[in-house]
DNA sequence: CAGATTTGTGTAAACGGTTACAAATAAGCG
DNA sequence: CGCTTATTTGTAACCGTTTACACAAATCTG
């Protein structure tokens, strides 16, 4: 392999161009004296060709160390074996998780993840999408269910699968696989309500570009209304996604009157940081507030005070995901389990309100 | 989307592929009544053609709402303008942030990220660096410096230019970006020594496949070396990386004897992890023993006890190599800072070891 | 054993762009 | 005003595969 020769390839420089540029399909066929097509049909249809020549192929290819350029093969199949994801970010657990559930499944169905993130950010999310369709994806995964105006024309014009992610509704229109976002913060709602509790706080992230998020306060709301109660302005914090701002947020609701015997927090950072602050402020969790979060951080149930909260299976929702744009691709017509798995994990930061030791 | 049926394409069915799948370079250079040539012109080198066509050429083209074939013209100039990274995983808060960091960084400069993860294991990795070369990426991200043995003949071979990142060693052969690990925690180490600690435990992740990682704990061991002293075999603790490994490595190196005054974690959770730990234990931190950990998660700060760790720049990292291989791939031979910013964030969790109140 | 199949290969035309080269047109000049 | 030099545009080859179609050889059939 080594000694090529020219005249003094002396060192590093490392132009291995020399000759491997050379080495095509076309190579291939003449060093094993056959045709293109033939070399070609030993690769994707091993079957049609005799077993000498397919030895005599293979022989040939690794000789040359030949490797198939899969930009020609896009080119000549129409299909690139490619998916593109676009993910808001990928700094948050949930996406990170499914990003890489996706990318394991793809990858074992042969096919390559392309990745994006928009930041929250339609537009952006819009050219990001062009782009990956410029490319030739195959299919498509976002997450939630509002983009561009102009998304669901350029897809059905360019007939790019695409599966949404993260969120469920019964009642929605497109394909779409996730919790139901609004259910689950209903339930998790109602449990509180049941338990006795009356006064209540939200502590979210802005519900911007973020259907998911909405939906879940919307479950909140809902649940709230079938006991008559609403959350009063001044326990209403929307704010960042982060630890510092849920240690804000939460003082500020806390400190206003009446005070709120539940908080329920839009994501786990804001979560851990209203337990903090509760800390800080030398609070009693549950018994002076329960504080409830969603999605299900490592550090939740290792607090002093193990947080409740909502667990929702990401991984499940990526590999899903991915799969149903793969089967879509090969012909089968699958239904996936569209909603995914999720569960209320009940831990020590919910109970009773204060001064009702016992409702349940 | 239930009732879909066949018989009638009354609505939505979005075949939109009837004519829009036949409109290419071609038809729209017989739109606008030129050349294919020219319409290529028209969009790589708007200089070379003139304003005159170049308006009837636009108009054309979004007129018939053309959009051009990245797959051919990849297939064409032999570049892809995409880049592969591959990570061990994105689970990591650093490498996510890298990740993140890469894909903008790439997107600014028109490249596409494609993205896949190793999960530690050199072999997958390699198998994916090499579908990533079949699928033709201009230049690949990796993590690390110890890959597959064949890998530097492929690279060199098929000249794809590569950049490591998170790990950066003054005597270092390859390319690569980011920290030098084994110099950051010598330094934080020495930090500890001088404030009179002497005994060690080290809770860290198992340094199978992770360079990185090894480098730290020699970093480790050098600086303790130089005072004679060494980690016994009962405080040398190695794990997942978890919060729940992180207590139980804790605990257990805390209840062996002698009784360290100052242990040393590999990574956030585990960090977080013994502190937790410790506050079960009922220990004071960091009166009773010192505990840092390696990279800066927001929780850390927010802890009742804040904690010591080390802060990297992973946003700088990703960002960096992103833009060295773009600068390589446009011909530009840039010297990017190959050496990231790390910063030795000192917080409560580290102190002057128990019965040595002031050595500072 | 001639004719109808099946099976294994080769030929050559795509796939949808880019680009070297040639040709035509416009501009510059002594 | 011829001749040289830029500037624009067109022609056609090429990028590296796949695949429809044709064809020859092998395998059946009655």
């Amino acid at each position: 392999m080594a000694g090529k020769k020219a005249s003094e390839p002396r060192t590093e420089t490392g132009h291995g161009t020399d000759q491997s540029a050379l080495v095509g399909l076309r190579q291939v066929a003449i060093a094993a004296g056959v045709s293109t097509a033939t070399v070609s049909r030993a690769i994707n249809t091993p079957h049609l060709v005799s077993p000498k020549l397919r030895e005599r192929i293979n022989e040939a290819i690794d000789r040359l160390g030949w490797v198939p350029d899969g930009t020609a093969r896009a080119l000549a199949t129409k299909r690139s074996s490619t998916i593109g994801a676009v993910f808001p970010t990928l700094t948050h657990g949930d996406f990170a998780r499914a990003t890489t559930a996706i990318q394991q499944e793809l990858q074992a169905c042969g096919y390559t993840l392309l990745l994006a993130c928009s930041d929250y950010d339609v537009e952006q999310e819009f050219r990001q999408i062009k782009k990956f369709i410029e490319r030739g994806v195959d299919g498509l995964i976002l997450v939630g269910e509002n983009h561009h105006p102009d998304l669901a024309r350029l897809l059905a014009r360019r007939n790019v699968p695409t599966i949404n992610t993260f969120v469920y509704s019964p009642d929605t229109h497109g394909t779409c696989i996730g919790p139901d976002n609004r259910k689950l913060f209903f339930d998790m709602t109602k449990y509180l309500i049941d338990m006795g509790h009356r006064v209540f706080a939200v502590v979210a992230q802005s519900v911007e570009n973020n259907d998911r998020a909405e939906a879940r306060l919307q479950g909140i709301q809902d649940a709230l209304a079938q006991d008559g109660i609403a959350v009063r302005p001044q326990h209403f914090a929307i704010g960042q996604w982060s630890i510092s701002e849920g240690r804000h947020l939460f003082r500020r609701v806390m400190t206003s009157e009446p005070r709120p015997t539940a908080v329920i927090c839009g994501n786990p950072s804001l979560a851990v940081g209203a337990y903090l602050e509760s800390l800080a402020m030398g609070l009693k969790v549950p018994d002076d507030v329960s504080i409830v979060g969603y999605d299900d951080i490592e550090v939740m149930s290792h607090l002093p005070v193990s947080l409740t909260t909502v667990r929702v299976q990401s991984e499940q929702v990526g590999r899903n995901a991915a799969r149903y744009l793969v089967a879509r691709l090969e012909g089968e017509d699958i239904e996936i389990p569209f909603q995914c798995d999720t569960e209320i994990v009940l831990r020590e930061s919910s109970g009773p309100p204060p001064g009702n030791p016992a409702t349940n």
